[in-house]
DNA sequence: TGGAAAATATTGAATCTTCAACGATTGACG
DNA sequence: CGTCAATCGTTGAAGATTCAATATTTTCCA
């Protein structure tokens, strides 16, 4: 007990820590699943968002796919490369960029969606119905209050 | 109903979105915190764990602190400039290199470990003691079942 | 023992991300 | 109206990460 007060709790139960283990955990089982498509996690955050087929921003998109703008900037320009997606500017407003998805993007996000469903299968398996919507309750929560 | 079914369920109720964007935030705020010392939550982790004062193998540290190989060799180097940290050769082993923590980075992580503590002891408070600890029991065994 | 295979850490090149600065457009308001 | 500040997206340079290949040491076993 003496020694320990100095080097604080071990680094597993903080929870920063956890969430960081967990998220990568969880992350790197999806990009395997993607392995055969090459398209990494982040892009199909994109794709998924843009399937709605209504133009989104780049700001609105960069927020809610965890990206921060110079970083999408970059990414969307590959996936134009790869024509899974393309820009349009926004008549309302002309600083403003809108992204739509292709018809390419759009099967590949099909594909992609069937392989991330599969993994939230297999993790309600194997981690508990219960536990998993648990945990998904508590995230959203902590999320809310976080901001 | 008709619809939905190919755009398949929306990318915030997907596990591995809401651990990314859990995850994305609570580091945000504790980068904030070190933002003063200047010191990414990576080097924290790795003081943390070296601040036990024994050796520590490369491969067993990139383990624990959530980085491959490479990235820890580099961000290694780093901290030796900022004498952080130090190499040692394992005699048992010579394939291996200890690593050690200095005189000067067992002072840093000491005020590091002070302001992780506080935002642990934030989250605790906003978001209650009870949702946390329910929460970090659900990482942890989110995390066990994942390998 | 000797030599092939495995384990450990590092390196260099390629890729990706981030930071700071910029150009263009819109909004605010005196 | 005119102009000054704010918003939006992009760019170029710097920094960090990753992949594949390498060097070294140890383990295995024929």
């Amino acid at each position: 007990m003496a020694r320990s007060s100095s080097s604080g709790k071990p680094i597993t139960e903080h929870l920063v820590y956890l969430l960081a283990q967990a998220n990568r955990e969880i992350n790197r089982q999806l990009d395997a699943r993607f392995r055969d498509e090459g398209v990494p996690v982040e892009q199909w955050r994109i794709l998924k968002v843009l399937s709605d087929g209504k133009g989104h921003s780049m700001g609105e998109l960069a927020e809610t796919v965890l990206l921060n703008h110079p970083t999408l900037t970059k990414m969307i320009d590959r996936m134009v490369t790869d024509a899974l997606v393309y820009r349009a500017q926004d008549a309302e407003d002309r600083r403003k960029v809108l992204m739509f998805v292709s018809d390419r993007g759009k099967q590949l996000t099909q594909r992609l969606n069937l392989l991330a469903l599969r993994q939230e299968a297999h993790i309600s398996e194997n981690y508990g119905n219960k536990a998993t919507s648990d945990l998904k309750r508590l995230l959203e929560s902590l999320i809310e209050k976080a901001n």
